[in-house]
DNA sequence: TGTACATCAGTGAACGCGCGTTCACTGATGTAC
DNA sequence: TGTACATCAGTGAACGCGCGTTCACTGATGTAC
């Protein structure tokens, strides 16, 4: 029984793990049920068993995104181990590998467009991630250096642009122009962050 | 002959209308031939009268939607009549009512992620638009007295913020918190183009 | 001016296809005795 | 320990539906004489 149910925990997991990376890479519309359990090496009819439905899958898959992208920025935010780096976030955040992996890292460029097509459950999650992104890079700011008064807004600011720089460099076709674009975001957000 | 060729520019114009309307608010998949054609007043078939196929369709629907906002954009930027007013322009494209029209004015922050499954001729008019975006704020820029050297860069970094924030506040459900996200923005950038 | 013909925007039935979902089934695994 | 039974993850055929596209047609309009 233990070893049942631990292995469905496995295959909802990997099913979970190759929906997250398809809706990125093919928005909420771009993922069908059939397609994604064959990614998964399964057929489409035992999608049931994990899932009560196709909006019930994106809601659980939205989760993960957040979950994955969350781990990125924690690397970068002060915790017991280290201090925070809100400068090492920007680069992280804007690189030229953050944009050319596009199945990977954080989903809010990609998918902000289609949220309000979402399922109310997922647009919570969206909701609750972008005021996590926002209260994380508000407290980084705070421990270099920041007012308390202005760090909120600062964060808000930046976090958008972040995102915006990020869209619009896909939006360009990530060739050369979508690259000094990252660029120029990267070192003005950078500039703004001295006290 | 004059008559019957005036008549159908005039429908497909309503139809790109449409077309520019729905895919706004419905992205790229939410745009189907059937529904597009009853909103004109028409039968599906007729679709093939006046474009090759959905793709072809798409690639006109979104110059028409560049052209809708870009005449927006051109209100505040300088010409004969009047002097760029880069500040004006800021409040506009992030104000409220910019947030709630969802099918009108600038659809970079609703569908700049779907811009890499959109057909290569749309891909490349998001291009263009942006880099005009980018253009027209970095000469309204220097017109209020930035530096040439530093325009290029502050207006691709506001640029970035402004598509950025729209996308955020829509992302949150359009609620109190994304107006006081747009609000945020809005100050933020406003004091950065101070010189 | 009136008639016969040509054009072509628009109609609506039909197509093949992929979608989300259902369901009778299979067969490996865990439990009871 | 060995056997009989129950469970249930996963299979694969089938469903109804909306999609993009095709096509034979209709009927209003423009042209030729």
């Amino acid at each position: 029984m233990a070893d049942k149910s631990a292995h469905k925990a496995k295959v909802r997991d990997r099913i979970l793990d190759e929906a997250a990376r398809a809706l990125r890479s093919g928005g909420t519309e771009g993922l069908s049920v059939a397609n994604l359990m064959k990614r998964a090496g399964l057929t489409h009819g035992g999608f049931y068993a994990h899932f009560e439905n196709r909006d019930d899958l994106v809601v659980h898959a939205v989760d993960r995104m957040f979950e994955d992208s969350a781990a990125l920025w924690a690397h970068h935010l002060s915790d017991d181990k280290q201090p925070a780096d809100p400068a090492a976030l920007v680069d992280s955040y804007l690189s030229d590998r953050a944009m050319r992996n596009h199945d990977r890292g954080c989903p809010l460029p990609w998918l902000s467009g289609e949220v309000p097509r979402m399922p109310p459950a997922a647009q919570a999650r969206f909701h609750a991630a972008i005021t996590r992104m926002r209260n994380g890079f508000a407290t980084a700011l705070q421990a270099s250096g920041h007012d308390a008064s202005q760090a909120e807004a600062l964060a808000a600011s930046i976090v958008a642009e972040m995102v915006g720089a990020m869209s619009l460099a896909r939006a360009m076709g990530e060739g050369q122009d979508a690259l000094a674009l990252l660029e120029i975001s990267r070192n003005t957000i950078k500039q703004r962050l001295l006290v």
